[in-house]
DNA sequence: TCTGGGGTCCTAGGACCC
DNA sequence: TCTGGGGTCCTAGGACCC
């Protein structure tokens, strides 16, 4: 058996990077990036946080002379040039093992299993610069035995200038160093919670963590929080997961760009998230057989507050939106009180299987072969064709006034022929 | 005026069955 | 007088990730 060997290559900045591939003028300038409605910062530039912004901060708490002042760019996210960006990154990434797990937007790990034989800091080096040619955008590449130790040395990839965006955590004389450096709250796998138990017991750093007994580790953050304390230790518990699997929820959610305060209004925003949420469960061909349905006030007003969740269940498995929108509808009018202003809704949709293999009802039919199959096919094309939300449902709404904010979106440069950019001779 | 959205996994406890 | 025990399934809640 040979040792394991990951790669982690993570894009630096994703969002903001993207925006400044295509816009030169951005390029040294403090760039952040905005949430859906424009809420809060969720990408810097390391110029803006060299600024000492922080991700999470309100858009509107930033200070309008400071912007200014420091000449910061803000946008709107535009998630359509994101994933098609992290789409060629990805495939770039794939040229060097043809073993891949695409972890999430801006981060995938690599194994390298049987690649000890190189330079792997070598190997790293030209990853990094491949995805640059290819894409314009700047990853950090982390090396090491396990995914978590992938993690811990890219991370000092980004921390150390001198590390170029490459680090190999086994081809450094002094793993302890390494490991006491890592803060307990910047280890992959401990969140707030765990990280604030674990420095009430004395453990600041990811050595101690490594050096922690099983029993008590496992005692008091479950078996998940052993294996990263093995993982850390050099011992690989997470294997790399290559093949997607099929979801097992999909929840669709978003606050409001104005608050509601009747039935009606929240019952069109919420069918708007039933919509995505079923038209998400046909892309991959499933049915579900359940729908949640929550909603909530703005938690952070002085007003008063409520919030609740219903959920219905269908007698077999669907993927028909209209069955999702009057469930929904039936659930707001048990969970709706009126005198609240309402900040956001959403649904969830679970108990997913494969439409193959969803049971018949008492007439022998089943969604996949009747009519209501080929309605959903028919709208999905008409939209995949000519634009997200060209056919919909009256139950959605007409004007809307709860849809989101994007105010400050930049054009869809890879994606759209309108938004290509031209060159011009000078 | 304005504070994100979409996922996964694990565990404890209750329901139910024999 | 004595009031079981073990297995399985489901759900809610809590933790984490990006």
């Amino acid at each position: 058996m040979s040792h394991n060997i990951f790669a982690l290559v993570d894009c630096n900045s994703f969002y903001a990077s993207c925006e400044k591939v295509f816009n030169p003028d951005l390029i040294h300038k403090p760039v952040g990036i905005l949430s859906n409605n424009d809420g809060i910062i969720v990408a810097l530039s390391p110029e803006l946080k060299k600024l000492g912004v922080r991700r999470g901060t309100p858009g509107f708490k930033i200070d309008r002379s400071f912007i200014r002042k420091h000449d910061i760019q803000i946008f709107s996210s535009n998630y359509t040039l994101y994933g098609d960006m992290s789409g060629r990154v990805m495939q770039t990434l794939s040229q060097f093992t043809p073993d891949i797990e695409i972890y999430s937007i801006d981060e995938a790990f690599l194994s390298l299993t049987g690649f000890g034989y190189m330079d792997l800091t070598e190997y790293g080096r030209k990853i990094r610069e491949t995805v640059w040619q290819w894409t314009g955008l700047p990853v950090s590449v982390g090396i090491g035995p396990t995914k978590t130790l992938a993690k811990v040395a890219n991370r000092f990839a980004k921390k150390h200038s001198y590390a170029q965006g490459v680090f190999d955590i086994s081809q450094h004389p002094d793993r302890r160093k390494i490991l006491e450096w890592v803060e307990v709250e910047d280890i992959w796998g401990v969140g707030r919670q765990y990280a604030r138990m674990l420095r009430r017991n004395g453990i600041k750093n990811a050595y101690q963590l490594s050096q922690t007994p099983d029993k008590w580790v496992q005692k008091k953050m479950t078996i998940v929080g052993l294996r990263t304390a093995k993982e850390l230790r050099g011992i690989s518990c997470i294997d790399l997961e290559e093949d997607i699997d099929p979801k097992k929820e999909i929840v669709s959610s978003k606050s409001f760009g104005a608050p509601v305060t009747d039935l009606q209004g929240l019952m069109e925003a919420t069918a708007t998230y039933c919509l995505r949420a079923v038209e998400k469960l046909r892309e991959e061909n499933q049915v579900a057989s359940q729908l949640t349905v929550f909603l909530t006030t703005n938690r952070f007003k002085n007003e008063p507050q409520y919030a609740n969740y219903g959920t219905a269940r269908f007698p077999v498995p669907s993927a028909y939106t209209p069955d999702f929108i009057r469930a929904s509808q039936n659930i707001l009018k048990k969970i709706f009180r009126a005198g609240y202003k309402y900040k956001k809704s959403g649904v969830m949709i679970s108990d997913i299987i494969h439409e193959s293999r969803a049971p018949l009802d008492i007439f022998q039919s089943c969604y996949l072969d009747d009519k209501r199959k080929i309605i959903m096919d028919c709208m999905d094309a008409v939209n995949r064709k000519m634009g997200n939300g060209k056919l919909t449902y009256a139950a959605a709404g007409i004007r809307c006034p709860w849809k989101m904010k994007r105010e400050i979106l930049t054009p869809c440069y890879t994606t759209s022929w309108k938004h290509i950019p031209t060159v011009q001779a000078v």
